[in-house]
DNA sequence: CGTCGAATAGGACGGATGTCCTATCGCGGA
DNA sequence: TCCGCGATAGGACATCCGTCCTATTCGACG
């Protein structure tokens, strides 16, 4: 059974499965570029994602996307279709070289009775979810552009000042909800106040403790 | 074990709850403009919403805030919670009198390996949830706000044009994340086309045919 | 019926944001 | 090294939007 790498010990999953379920985790891998899971298509899998980086997006009629978050392990996919929809909700795409251990949703929802503890990780990761989007929204829908760069730069930067996000401005774009140009705008107040730094859409911070008091609510809260 | 009144029956919480949890039901009812939970309170409650209308809305620190749903029956309450958070993150106030059962967080969290049913369910209004959210997060981010109304106007609206969700300017404001300045130019639009009709803050729909074109997404996919 | 007060409708203005377009930059190839 | 192309930085402008303020309206009450 070490078909998963030790992917499925690492992460716990052992604990968490029902033995049938734990046995036919199947692990499929996805280069950078690539789509793990397209908006849209049957959603006919639960993914536990367990090694790279990703995003997931989606597009809007108009042609305007929103991405909605960045991944790393471990990451649950198509939960919230499980119950629900027929189709994935997001397009999620591989950053990086990603694993995957999956599992057919109809072999989950046909053990209900012997899943409660796979049902109450899915419930606390599905509850976290919500309310990360719930709060994400909040923000980018009452903040300006200004203070979501701070908030954004907040939470996805370590003290010093790494960013763990994307330091990619167009994807920041659509991550906080705003034209690449509004954005640009942004990053040059702070560039000239000396808080960041970085040419050729992409940013540094130089000064962490100032962006606190431009931030208002933060994306991790 | 009649104090639930008929509505753990009505609604099939006696199919979904383990027999333990099913009799520790408890009634709890509030009047117009009560909180039935409220934001930063400790999240001890899961609660089954089965009588009367509420909304649930946030408030950010710049004292705005984001009206993030209507809940008619059945609806369930404190489940983001459930496995991720102490307290509650939304404000749900009731609109009408309103009935809720109620049974304690650590007794379901106790009970997972025999809650199977009642977790599938959790994962199925809560994926529903996430989806809504995501969707509404997306309308409002990426299109104007007259597109918005128009979209609200569609997904609330019965074929007959009847609005089941508000029709008040100043919650619907809220709930589209626009001022009601901004949403009041936009039922000024429509009313001069002849599409909607309405004074003193309240809104009627007139010809729910020209919404389409002019909606973009909906909130409710 | 007239008056008063609260709430709504709408004007004025400035700021935030998006679109379009152009100048500039950086890198790869000749 | 120089040239050319694709990408980035930033200007110009129109629109969307929010805040502030005032006129108007509706209803309650005398």
């Amino acid at each position: 059974m070490e078909q998963t790498g030790g992917y499925a010990e690492r992460w716990g999953l052992d604990r968490i499965l029902p033995r049938d379920l734990y046995e036919s985790l199947k692990p499929v891998r996805h280069g950078p570029g690539r789509p793990i899971v397209r908006s849209g298509d049957p959603a006919r899998d639960l993914l536990f994602f367990v090694e790279g980086r990703a995003k997931a997006y989606s597009i809007l009629e108009n042609g305007r996307g929103i991405l909605a978050a960045f991944y790393r392990p471990l990451e649950v996919l198509g939960e919230l279709e499980l119950f629900t929809s027929d189709t994935y909700a997001l397009t999620v795409e591989a950053l990086t070289d990603t694993v995957c251990l999956v599992l057919p949703s109809a072999a989950v929802r046909a053990s209900v009775d012997r899943a409660g503890r796979l049902l109450a990780f899915l419930c606390e990761r599905l509850g976290r979810k919500l309310g990360e989007r719930a709060q994400a929204e909040s923000v980018n829908l009452r903040y300006p552009v200004e203070r979501r760069l701070a908030s954004y730069l907040l939470a996805a930067s370590d003290p010093e000042g790494r960013i763990v996000g994307t330091d990619d401005l167009g994807e920041l774009a659509d991550f906080i909800g705003a034209s690449y140009r509004q954005l640009a705008r942004a990053v040059r107040r702070f560039r000239d106040l000396g808080i960041l730094d970085g040419t050729r859409g992409r940013i540094r911070i130089l000064d962490r403790e100032r962006l606190g008091p431009r931030a208002g609510d933060r994306y991790d809260r």
